[in-house]
DNA sequence: CTGTTAGCGCTTTCAC
DNA sequence: GTGAAAGCGCTAACAG
């Protein structure tokens, strides 16, 4: 149904290929001749078939990527952000989903190889190595976002990240801090973790097991594990959550309850979506460099897909942005 | 790089095109010819590619999916659902930004015709009608959500949802109810605030020009609304919101004010995000069945591409989800 | 500068 | 039941 190169040629009068060639923009061709087959193929509606063209070049110009789930905000800009370093070098985004199970992972990823994207971008993946390097032999080079340990990665200084949210804290003189962390298979949750307990050792205070625990990475999980830190017999006045909805889902809790954040319970998020800045009280968070992320990732894919040597793993540093959802203790 | 079905071939010692009817099921080839050649095919790790079976079948099995925006929670959580009825359809998702700029929009589905989708599936599109039955007519059907006037659309009732809003308010006793918009762009905006409007013509009162705005749909502009609204020498007791950002955004100014929500002033959302049963308060919203609007969508476009029967345009109900954001005027 | 031709990896008649 | 061969729309040598 679609006008063809076949189509414009055989109405230009001339071969297949100098429309080819034409189209390209190849100098090899009469700059007259290539501007009028231009014009015409512009007239008869003429859209080339990345397909086809894929087939011959053995290059789709689209690149997969794999989120656990959109809706997660931080994901969503992450995505968005690539989207726009991806548009600007001609590649078109292929998006799976993965839920948080390796098995949907890997057929999320099998999808993907069956589109003979050029890369893969796949934030926060729990995929084996060996799976990984085995889709990256089949010339299909995968970038990981947060996960180390991989050649081919672009992450955050999580521990530094989660020392920097807890040392703030500290030095507003809390010291019952406790942390809400995401689920066991992300990742960056550990790392995180970490740092908020190498900041408390620091300082010379232990760490205590009660005050730690394992929310879903979602605000459902921060409010219900904001609920039970507050049954406690001494809650704790300052908490650092795993990302910014845990946080928003904590601070619900504390205000359900009647308490006010800064005044009764310091909160600190991570990520430092959109949101975390509008609404109230506007919460203190640490910020990743988004932009930086999804610029590197999208240019480490298409170097890997080009063939030409990749940027080395990059590690970029976390910032904390305080705002009022953290105070001094009281 | 990858194993071809002619490698498979080779070493199965039969034809290129056997292989093709084992691994497609074909009863034609000997049940256990077939199972030995899918068993080989396997391990010898082989990975069809849909781009050469898509040049030859004319189908891609992917659709291309054109949002304004996916940090935006709404269309986040639709494209979630969209991705999951379309892998249970054999359909992959190609993923493209339109801002809100119609040129952009344009862009997009042009790079999606390169790629040869099979369909298209936009949310809040506001590219014309002619354009939409030129990408049709190549044999690329395009389904809208969200927009009136177009055959191939599936909507809920927004003047009805905004009318249900204004009357919950009404009948919480509250007299001063403003409107706080999205952008000009946004055609729905038309229809949430004509609901309103006449809602308020249903109960005698008449609609007040100076407590109708426009925000820009995201959480930033409900609070420089309201912000405005605050000035004003008789505020308004009750506002209803475009979206639950906006509402979100409302709320922070609100309570940044020192007032509080809903003792002050009652607020409510549209769409009924994840975070408006979280956040405190709980936001009362308009819930879209964002679960049926996108199975809807996926099939409408599955049928549009394989030339089925195609469901007439489809509008759904919203439904009215009252938490603690409203309360009686006082 | 332009035309001819051989694929890219797969599906699908058409023969046998 | 299986093979041979044409063709999907394009690119990229190779000739001329």
């Amino acid at each position: 149904m679609p006008v063809t190169m076949d189509d414009v040629a055989r109405a230009a009068g001339v071969a297949l290929s100098t429309v080819s060639r034409a189209l390209s923009d190849n100098p090899r061709v009469n700059v007259a001749t290539r501007a009028q087959i231009q014009k015409l193929a512009r007239e008869m509606g003429y859209v080339p078939s990345a397909i086809a063209r894929g087939l011959a070049t053995k290059r789709t110009y689209a690149l997969g990527v794999v989120v656990h789930d959109i809706v997660d905000p931080f994901q969503a800009e992450l995505v968005r952000l690539i989207d726009m370093r991806a548009l600007e070098l001609g590649y078109s985004l292929l998006l799976s989903h993965s839920g948080d199970e390796e098995q949907r992972e890997q057929q999320a990823i099998n999808i993907l190889r069956q589109q003979r994207v050029d890369a893969i971008i796949m934030p926060d993946s729990s995929v084996s190595d060996s799976f990984l390097s085995q889709v990256a032999s089949e010339g299909m080079p995968v970038v990981l976002l947060n996960r180390m340990s991989y050649p081919y990665s672009i992450e955050i200084d999580n521990v530094g990240a989660g020392e920097m949210a807890a040392i703030h804290l500290l030095d507003l003189g809390h010291r019952r801090i406790a942390y809400i962390g995401g689920t066991r298979t992300q990742p960056e949750n550990d790392d995180r973790q970490s740092g908020y307990a190498r900041a408390l050792e620091k300082r010379g205070q232990s760490v205590d097991p009660a005050l730690i625990t394992l929310g879903n990475g979602w605000s459902d999980g921060g409010r219900d594990c904001m609920r039970e830190f507050l049954k406690l017999a001494h809650p704790p006045t300052a908490v650092f959550c795993y990302n910014d909805l845990t946080a928003f889902g904590a601070i619900g809790a504390i205000q359900a309850a009647g308490l006010r954040v800064p005044q009764d319970i310091s909160v600190v998020g991570f990520d430092d979506i959109a949101l975390a800045s509008i609404l109230h009280p506007p919460l203190t968070s640490i910020a990743q460099d988004k932009e930086q992320m999804a610029k590197l990732a999208v240019e480490m894919a298409h170097a890997l897909a080009t063939g030409k040597p990749a940027a080395p793993r990059t590690i970029l540093p976390g910032r904390l942005v305080v705002r009022a959802s953290t105070a001094a203790c009281s």
